[in-house]
Parts: structure tokens; sequence; C-alpha cells
DNA sequence: GTCCGCATGTAAGTAGTTACATGATTCA
DNA sequence: TGAATCATGTAACTACTTACATGCGGAC
């Protein structure tokens, strides 16, 4: 989703500086499917207020920058609801590195191939851990059914991974027999 | 992953022309892991070509432009796993706007949930056709494990589309109590 | 007779990322 | 003393995407 979109996002569940927008996509339920950083998110809010989506108010701190509290519109909740229904979700392409690495198994090392399977495992697994914590919001509530969502396909894919980690390994370029080594 | 590398990629296979680069894409294999259009295909060539990593060969046509068929070199071949062993494979967010939708179901018209999770089914189910279709490299090759998991994958997501379609779309902003809607 | 497949490429535009710039506070 | 958190923002850069430009042949 496109940035303006993300930040929109998060402003519909309550108010929130450009820093916690950024804690949003980094450690909220936002985590599983919105990113950006600092110089992304501050140029869209600048155009979001622009455009009348947003507005804020400064709280004056002593002894930091001052914080910019940003609020959407009724325009922006507006344009939000607009915004999901237009656009055409054609991500999800699963087009990820890691598939890539592993189609090219037989010619790269065991090291790599292990490496990436393993801290793949572990992704997953910190994803699950997280999203078992952040629960909450209520049985059956929107939040609550994509976390199961995401419950299911990490789980799916880190089973798949435990599975057959050693097959990947087996294929790996220097577990081919010496007849290969010695060519 | 990147154009260039995704395309020695494919050249790593077989020698191919831009457009068969393309359709590798799009078809083959690779579709499930790369993308990419002529835009960024024919320049990634160029500069590949530029590099050393691949050369190419005019295949003269009589009625169509000329075909030039690329193919890998040794530095190509070296350069794909030097990649393939640098790259930190940091992708797979499920970062997918049709979670960052079905978030807000509570905001959305029940007929844009229904048609965005339909079509999310009908798009694994075709995705699913086409993984058990392309088999053929062998039981426990790369190629064969890669798609394994993309059949996992795949499966576990329409499954729970599959069956908690009802509960999304029973939480859509029009089948809320009048109540609401008298506001 | 119009759209699709084959076949190559360029130019302009978009949407981001990364690095820079600044600076106090708090914790180890 | 050095890193992490809080706090905002700009400028340069990268890497694609989209639209344009050209043109024949075959299928429907």
């Amino acid at each position: 989703m496109d940035i303006k979109t993300s930040c929109l996002g998060v402003l519909a569940l309550r108010p929130a500086s450009g820093y916690e927008i950024r804690k949003a996509f980094e450690e909220g339920p936002f985590s599983h499917f919105a990113e950006g950083g600092f110089g992304s998110i501050y140029p869209a809010l600048s155009k979001l207020t622009g455009e009348g989506l947003v507005t804020f108010e400064v709280e004056a701190q002593e002894k930091r920058p001052d914080k910019k509290i940003y609020q959407i519109t009724d325009a922006g909740r507006a344009t939000l609801v607009e915004k999901l229904c237009e656009k055409a979700p054609d991500d999800d392409k699963y087009k990820s590195d890691l598939l890539f690495i592993l189609f090219f198994a037989g010619q790269l090392p065991a090291d790599r191939i292990r490496n990436v399977i393993d801290d793949r495992i572990a992704f997953y697994q910190a994803k699950l851990d997280h999203l078992s914590e952040c629960g909450g919001a209520g049985e059956g509530s929107a939040p609550d059914l994509v976390r199961g969502f995401g419950v299911t396909v990490y789980s799916a894919a880190m089973s798949y991974l435990q599975d057959h980690r050693q097959d990947f390994i087996k294929l790996a370029d220097d577990n081919r027999p010496a007849a290969d080594a010695a060519d």
C-alpha cells in the first residue's frame, strides 16, 4: 500500500506524530502489512495536510523538538475508504528473495543455504510470537481475523522450511560427489 | 530480487532473448518470485553486457526485428552466486494490500470485502493449478522443493480465506445495525 | 478488421530509500 | 563513553513503472 494511505490507516485508529506512525509500522498490528521510514512518512504527512486529509496540533516540548500530533479529518476518512475500495490488491506474489536463493541451492554453499533457512525460521517464529502477544482487539474483530491469517500463513511456511531444511542442504554445491569437485 | 540478478537467474538455466526472459517472469517457475517488464529488462541486459556478465548473438529474422539471444558468461555465473550469497533476503513481509483492506473491513462495503476475498481465492487457485502443472524437474530437486513451498503457503492462505470469508463479510459496514445508519 | 503475439528499445515519471543534519535524555 | 530513544525534516539517489514509438503476421 502506498505510504500516504498507510499513514491515513494508522491515523484512522488514533492521532499520532510522524514518529509514532513509524513505530506503528514497526511494532503495531500494521507491522504485518505496512512499512516506511521517516524519509517517506514526513513528506507524506505534508502532502496529506496540504490536501486537507489530516490536520495537526503542535505540542510544545521543552527539551525536544516540538511534536506534531496529526489527526485524520472527515475528508481523510472518506479518502481512506475510497482508496481501499478502488485499489486492486495485486501484490502477495511471495516474490521472495528466499525462494529465488533456494531455487539455486545446487549452485550455492551449504552454509549459505543453512543460514538463509535458519534465519527465516527464526523470523517466522518472531512474527508468530509477536502476533500471539498483540491480541486483544476482541474475538472475531477485523484485526483478530487478519492476525489469524498471519498466524496461518507464517505457521505453514515455517513448518515447510523445518520439514525440508535437510533436503535443501543436501542439494547444496559442496555436497556434490567429489567427481564434480575434481572436474 | 533486483532485475539484473533476476535476468542472470533466467539465463543461468538457458540462453534467452529479452522477450523470452519476460515470458519466464510471467509463466515459468520464476513467475513465483521474480518480475519485471520490458522497460526494466532491456536496460538491465545492456548493463549486464557492458559488465561482461552476459553476451549475445544476433539472430536475424526477416519479418521481425532481429532477435538478440543472450547467454550468461562464467563471470555472470560467478556474479549470480555472489549476489545470492551476499544479499540478505529481507522481504516476505506479507505486507499485502489485501490484509490492509481486510483490517478495515468494518469501514468498507460488504461487496468490496466479498470481491477482494473471492478474487484472492481465485488467484490462489490459479497459482496452485499452475504449480501442479509445471512440475517435471524431478522429485527432490530445488525447483521441486521451491514449488512445494509455494503449494504449502498458497493452500494455507486459500483455506483460511475460505473458512473466514463469511466472518469478514459480516463485519462490513453495511451489515451494521440500523442504529448506526440512522445516526 | 481488430486484437494478440512476436520483437526491440527510449523517455519521462513515480515512489520510494539512504544518507545527512541537529540535538537533548537516559540507560548500561 | 557510547548507544538507544525521542523528534523533525531535506536532498540526493535508486530502481522501477508506464507510456510511447514501430511494425509484421496470424487468428477470430
